[in-house]
DNA sequence: AATGAATGAGAGTTCATTCAT
DNA sequence: AATGAATGAACTCTCATTCAT
């Protein structure tokens, strides 16, 4: 459809990035190797010359998506509320880039008839879950949550709340769920405040 | 693969019934007219017979996977810890039936494609919601969770949790997420039994 | 191209004459599934219906083809210069069947390649030899021709022409080559009366 | 897969060597110019630059299988049992290099498709039929043989199991037929030397 | 009500060939 | 002299859908 003059190696990189917006809009189910060359304005022959099999162009846009990921939520700052800004972050960064909640939907979706997939999704929300959950013991620790708070719970509910995040928000109102969360864990700070 | 006898008009729920199944098990993108009919031991003109289209059946489909949550779900008994029994009910639902909950998150994905799609998902999930909000609002009424608790944004997160579980759950520890939240509706009820 | 109107089962074997008739004339290395299909007048997609793979095709042309063989050979009187009218025979067949020599040849050179089509070449040509040296021995018990005449060689030998009557007989005198082996089995056969 | 570090002309030579190694193993069906270049070690668009295109590189291939034959079979001495040393020169050959013989077999097999070809088996076969019927009319003349054969059949017999060697041979038994084929001869010679 | 047979449109993939460098 | 990158055309195979029976 569209044609940017690109050339060189960042063939390759345009070519997941189409694919990427392919799967944002129509998953995986209309995902066309045909469109994906014409979005870059290329001839199928050669998506094929850089990714041997649409598989190998799948595995491309999973590790774009992954990526999209820790680049932009691993810079977290060192002090203050961590928690709090991490959870924000992660909200932001969905709210900004719709097409890679859409993507890690589909990705998630995927994942349970792919055991590559899943064994990466595995990965990464089990990721999320030891960060969440180091951070609230951390905040435990300095005394901004409450110390009985049982971490591991918590740090589950909030990575589910973070999954839903990946699915189409038809009626489901995520901030105001994330405001929730937010406020319990306040709570629990002003109970450890209260409890000096 | 397996051809049960059957005749007359229930053919239709039985070609959904596949449906739904296959749509389980290799999501919409792995879905095949031909293996539906397979597996209900019919050919796939019959199918046609009875769906005009794909499109027809996967709306059957839709229709029997929402039929699946009413009626279980509707069937709670009206006194006591109404909330605390939903969700319970919820979670045991999904856990007892997966086709059921990668159904749904077929669903839900497809809704982002599908205008008529997102608008049963749209429904459901307000519906989910005021439901919640209802127990919450009731709970909080009979003093069983705190009054303060605003039941908007709590519904809000326990929907999302909700949503959660229609996802393949890689890492994603639902049950101990669930836990954490009667957890904390329990602390309100305390607290505003201590408040009383 | 063609396009005469045929029905019902017997499309597979006019596939199978198709894809013959088409490996006759350009080789395996110019075997198209449309043109088989067109040539029978059908879609490819119909072609598929019956033969699910190009290989199954192929695997249909070489029963066709075997069948042709035998069916032919078989029928041979019971009295007399068997062996003669054999070689005759093979002789006729290949001749009057141009197509029948081009895909044995295609045959005997793709199973260099294809393990099943060398063992059932092999067998066919362990079958033509052990035909051949019954026929001999027979031949020299009744006197037909010189006992002492070594029946596995000479059987060799003729097997050796009657494989090379598959080749493109581009200067390859075909029939000199015949009548010389005729000859000297009837001097085998003179040297056998006049020795009696 | 190999890459011999060659420079200037011979690159055809090698490239030439290359394809027909590969037409040995895996036929014209499986000719593919890009694996030519790999087992030489260089790129495709370097292949066509020394052969415009693959027919021409085929036509390479051509000449030096032709090529092959001669200087291998021309050598040989002046005296004594030409012939025989004729037909043993070119069993052992054939032995020595099964690829000669694979390729012979397919090129035989594209004459009938490729009027260039044809011509060229042609004289092949026909410069063979008249260099035995020489060989046999000096060996007759000379007493090796019968002076009654006729040289022209017999010659016709000795190229057809001589093109009967380029084929595959399962279940031919070529050796046992080139034995026989010298045995008669022998027969002959015998017979020719007890009527002196 | 049900089917075997057929199909058009398209899917992913391959391959000889070209071109700018 | 050599290459990486690109391509058009074609290939086998798939699939929802149709139609005569």
């Amino acid at each position: 459809m569209k044609a940017p003059i690109r050339s060189g190696e960042d063939r390759r990189s345009a070519l997941v990035a189409a694919a990427y917006h392919q799967i944002a809009q129509r998953g995986f189910e209309g995902l066309r190797t045909r469109e994906v060359a014409d979005e870059v304005g290329v001839n199928v022959a050669t998506l094929h010359y850089y990714f041997p099999t649409k598989e190998k162009l799948i595995e491309g846009v999973v590790a774009h998506a992954m990526g999209r990921f820790r680049t932009t939520l691993d810079a977290g700052g060192d002090s203050g509320d961590l928690l709090g800004r991490y959870l924000r972050g992660t909200r932001r960064l969905l709210a900004d880039e719709p097409e890679l909640a859409a993507v890690m939907g589909e990705l998630a979706m995927r994942s349970a008839r792919d055991p590559a997939l899943a064994r990466i999704m595995q990965n990464m929300n089990e990721g999320w879950h030891k960060a969440v959950r180091g951070m609230l013991r951390r905040a435990a620790r300095e005394g901004q949550i409450a110390r009985e708070l049982d971490a591991d719970p918590v740090a589950a509910l909030i990575v589910s709340v973070l999954a839903s995040m990946s699915l189409p928000r038809s009626g489901i109102r995520t901030s105001q769920a994330m405001h929730q969360l937010e406020r319990w864990l306040d709570g629990a700070a002003a109970k450890a405040r209260s409890s000096n």
